[in-house]
DNA sequence: CCGGGGTTTTCTGCATTCATTTTTCGGATC
DNA sequence: GATCCGAAAAATGAATGCAGAAAACCCCGG
């Protein structure tokens, strides 16, 4: 966690901050507050902002603060429909490109994900899993981008109550999604990712229709 | 162009210089001389790089000064592949949700396109038409994925060399494209801007092999 | 003529400080 | 009692200053 410049430990404990839901959706981010959690002046804590505003977490309103740049219903869609695109993209090349070390890890990981008890680890195995698989796509652009999607959907998931039968439903999808990837059926993993996808879409827009 | 704040118009100035080349693939990016000619102090313009490094254009080395992300042909490569997902997804979803506001702004830059003379103008209108049907496809996650990405494009730009016969056969794929939006054809837009990109690709890394 | 070591110089990273804008709070007025 | 206005307080935007690291330079030895 610690990395060696104060600006990438800051932009991570941010948005872990975040992710973790401390920094609830709309909230303005006082930087004296920040500065003395972290220990640290203004001058690097305002470059991490900057960082994540081009990142989409937070929102710069000039001479006005920032906030948690908030995302409402229609956004969310929109991040799920943007997801689907890469997960097909990823679903193609993963099938192809994954090597040896891919497949053990997401094996792995996938054991895991059935093993998850309650909600919070799953979403967190799942994210892993997910990640992961888009590293095996084998492409730098495409990995970055679906990281900052995962990154908003995350961020929704403590806006919403999991529903355990989605849970069930979920690692039922992901046991085909290993399935296609153990045969390594480029078409069919593409087509499960995007399945899948939209499924959880379905499931998080049903909950976060309610509010925002 | 010059946006109120500081930091809007040096990320926007910065990526211009950039962009039309003055800063050069892998050139060191020295604090004090861009200081001096945007008339800033260090502090706005460091904020400003590191807001640049998330978006992907320059690369912060620690305690070793910033340099233009430089970008080898595996690198471009892979920029292409990526673009071709986002291709894909716009023509899906621009073909039905283009309102008559984009269908008349893409006829005007498709005829500016067939009017183009030289490369220079023939690239950035080709750029501003393709920007315009990402917008039309109605999905701010994807149009921001969409210009970082045709920014890495524009960049490798300045190392490659035109080709009209490209040109032409380039205009020749634009009125097929025009063609499947005009008649709001989903798939074929699709199919058409994927091998659009993809020709592009060829064209651009046959160039770009032989150096970097 | 080339390479190595130590010093000087430059440059980056961060803290501090100053100016300007926004927000808040108190009081007067209707 | 509510509202509007003004001053105080706080927060943001930007400039400057300072410590530490990297790079450049110079001098010396081989």
């Amino acid at each position: 966690m610690t990395a060696h410049t104060l600006h990438d430990r800051l932009v991570a404990g941010i948005r872990e901050l975040i992710l973790r839901g401390e920094l609830t959706d709309g909230a303005r981010i006082p930087e004296a507050a920040l500065c003395t959690r972290f220990t640290v002046s203004r001058t690097p804590l305002r470059e991490a902002l900057k960082a994540l505003a081009s990142e989409g977490l937070v929102t710069l309103r000039p001479n006005r603060g920032a906030v948690v740049a908030p995302l409402d219903a229609p956004g969310l869609a929109q991040v799920f429909e943007a997801k689907e695109a890469l997960e097909r993209f990823i679903g193609l090349h993963a099938a192809t490109r994954a090597d040896a070390d891919d497949l053990a890890a997401l094996e792995g990981l996938h054991a895991d994900l059935a093993a998850a008890r309650d909600a919070g680890t799953y979403s967190e195995v799942n994210a892993a899993f997910h990640d992961r698989l888009a590293a095996a796509a084998r492409n730098a652009p495409v990995q970055q981008m679906y990281a900052a999607l995962q990154v908003q959907v995350r961020r929704a998931r403590h806006a919403i109550n999991h529903d355990p039968r989605r849970m069930q439903a979920s690692l039922a999808e992901h046991e085909g999604i290993m399935a296609a990837l153990r045969i390594r059926a480029p078409l069919d993993l593409a087509e499960r990712l995007a399945r899948h996808n939209a499924a959880t879409a379905r499931a998080f827009l049903a909950q976060f229709d309610g509010r925002a």
